[in-house]
DNA sequence: ATATATATTGCGGTTACATCA
DNA sequence: TATGATGTAACCGCAATATAT
């Protein structure tokens, strides 16, 4: 800051500096200490000043050049100290509007963060759920097979028995055979249709945890999750079987 | 009508000082 | 009492706009 930056004001702003010797520069040495000591005096506006220039910015943030006269005049100051007060009022306004803008961002980003976390957690409960499902399923098909092997022999025996006793009156149907139904489950069937029932069978589980877990690991839309509550996995069937019934 | 000079105003950043813990 | 943090009046430099020449 030159001299003539420290003197300020329009009295000294056109100062032909160039002239300056070390007696002339302490003059004004002594004449800026002079100003900084006026300055000094009459610092802080009185409180009645400043709740007129408050209730003034609560009404409006900034004033007409008519306004700031009159207001000036009304508080014996300069008009371009009011200038200055409005400026510098609306310089620290944004600070503190920055401040609690902040704030509440913050609050909702946390809020926000507390809210993923627990949704995390109720996913992992159900991807578990799921895979001990999986499981229980593909005992169950196992089982199934080995009714089947069984149903067969029993009927072997039972067709070789009644050969046996010569009695023949007595024909149960032994075709009993596992197909796939259309919607990937299975269908026990008879042959004819006389017997029949429909078992659930999970699709394969890659697809399944491809689909809860995504590659980046974020929250799916909500769609996403809509199309994967129980009710759309489970009771795939038009019968009335429920998934547990079949070994429950 | 157009170009240039000058004045005014607002804003971001800074300084100097007062006040307070 | 000394000191660092904070608040504030005032200032500077710049850009945008209005007004005069």
């Amino acid at each position: 800051m030159n001299l003539n930056e420290m003197l300020g004001g329009e009295e000294y702003k056109y100062s032909p500096m160039a002239a300056v010797d070390d007696e002339s520069l302490a003059c004004l040495n002594s004449i800026a200490t002079a100003r900084k000591k006026k300055e000094k005096n009459k610092r802080r506006f009185s409180d009645e000043q400043i709740r007129l220039l408050e209730s003034m910015f609560e009404s409006e943030s900034k004033l007409e050049p008519r306004k700031k006269l009159q207001v000036a005049k009304e508080l014996g100051l300069q008009p371009r100290q009011v200038a200055i007060w409005f400026q510098n009022k609306r310089a620290r306004w944004k600070s503190k509007q920055l401040e609690r803008d902040y704030s509440i961002l913050r609050g909702n980003y946390n809020n926000l963060v507390s809210r993923f976390e627990s949704s995390k957690n109720e996913k992992q409960a159900l991807v578990i759920q799921l895979q001990k499902l999986n499981e229980m399923v593909q005992q169950s098909g196992g089982a199934k097979q080995d009714s089947e092997q069984r149903l067969e022999q029993n009927s072997a025996e039972s067709e070789a028995d009644n050969r046996e006793n010569g009695n023949c009156e007595f024909e149960v149907k032994p075709n009993l055979s596992l197909e796939r139904s259309e919607h990937g489950g299975g269908v026990l069937s008879d042959g004819d249709s006389s017997i029949r029932a429909d078992y659930f069978v999970m699709e394969e589980e890659p697809s399944l945890l491809t689909m809860v877990e995504p590659v980046d690991g974020s929250l799916t839309s909500p769609e996403d999750w809509r199309s994967w509550d129980s009710e759309s996995v489970f009771d795939q069937s038009s019968g009335s079987y429920q998934w547990w019934d079949f070994w429950g």
